[in-house]
DNA sequence: CAGCGTATAGAACGATCGTTCTCAAAACAA
DNA sequence: TTGTTTTGAGAACGATCGTTCTATACGCTG
């Protein structure tokens, strides 16, 4: 077995355990049973703990992240491009595995404690923010739209998380839709 | 002393210290020296650490519940008092100790953990809801605008908690407006 | 087969967790 | 004062944390 698949299947072990309990709930010796991987290998490939929570991180923003941009890819017209996320959330929110957003997670459990956290944590939702002012700039929305969208966005996933519903979703998505449609001085279909 | 300052201060420091650092990175032991309290008192007070975590979620489900209704009877008219929220958000972000809101922040560290912690976080968010919904229905708003409205302001507290920055309350406050112009069938102003 | 280098499983380390116990000082009763 | 009870600070407990070390099994070369 070469380095990288034990390297790739710690991060896979790391991200589900990770996720599904929060990282400080979890040890390196359940890792190592989990991983199937000896304690002293784990090390070798990691040099601490801290560091395999970092390569987490890593993972769920290039996961996020191009996830995100395989369903905005999927619309055409820049009003459906900047609804698209909406859609991505409600599929998001409706698997098993979902327990809320990792950065708001793990920003919550060590932002406080670790800087390296806490900077990643800033700077994956800051992409986010950019992104969306792509597609709210190729929209021709004014600049507040972005804010306001990913401030949805953010709610919507803190709700679905503790709420254990995925309504937050659609919820968000039709404000969003207000949001735009006012943005771009159309006419907002509202439910009678 | 009696038994109810003991509580109080114990209280006191433990809302201070987990709100600053989060709940599982503070010790029995440092609670102890913080609140001035020997640990034979501390256990006398409260069986357990999670007994010390519920009553300070109580504590701030009481504070932030108190602080809302007292900021939105500040406002007379309906739609002002939908709008009061997020002006309670901006003050609240704005304090020097704001590092996110307590419930998301616990949730995310102990919701998966712990089903008493992850109930109350769902409580106090399902009591928020319901309460702008009761602020909704007095302005005559269809029933889908206290949930949008509810997950702008969650999505603030979590983007002003990573970002660092008060910014978040703006931009929800002012999409906020749009919604709820929205809803009542006015004409939103609009920044051109 | 003999001998050597490597990798492994898991014992063990020091630190810290939540919690309990000890034991001396203080407070009170008579 | 003397005897009893309550309080106090903090030592100590077992468990678990992240991390390191050791002792054994294995694969290779000759």
């Amino acid at each position: 077995m070469t380095s990288d698949d034990v390297r790739t299947r710690i991060i896979a072990t790391a991200d589900d355990l990770y996720n599904a309990r929060g990282i400080q709930s979890v040890g390196m010796d359940e890792l190592r049973t989990a991983a199937g991987v000896s304690l002293k290998k784990l090390y070798q490939e990691f040099p601490s703990k801290s560091s395999i929570v970092m390569a987490v991180l890593e993972r769920w923003h290039a996961s996020w992240t191009e996830g995100l941009d395989a369903r905005v890819r999927q619309a055409d017209a820049p009003r459906d491009r900047l609804l698209a996320m909406f859609d991505y959330l409600a599929e998001w929110f409706g698997q098993d595995s979902f327990r809320g957003c990792g950065f708001i997670n793990s920003f919550a459990e060590l932002g406080a404690v670790s800087p390296d956290v806490a900077e990643y944590a800033r700077k994956h939702k800051e992409s986010f923010q950019v992104y969306v002012g792509h597609l709210a700039a190729d929209a021709g929305a004014p600049s507040d739209l972005a804010p306001q969208l990913s401030i949805l966005a953010e709610g919507a996933q803190t709700t679905a998380a503790i709420a254990g519903t995925s309504d937050a979703a659609g919820h968000a998505r039709r404000a969003a839709e207000v949001l735009v449609d006012a943005a771009l001085m159309r006419p907002s279909r509202r439910a009678g």
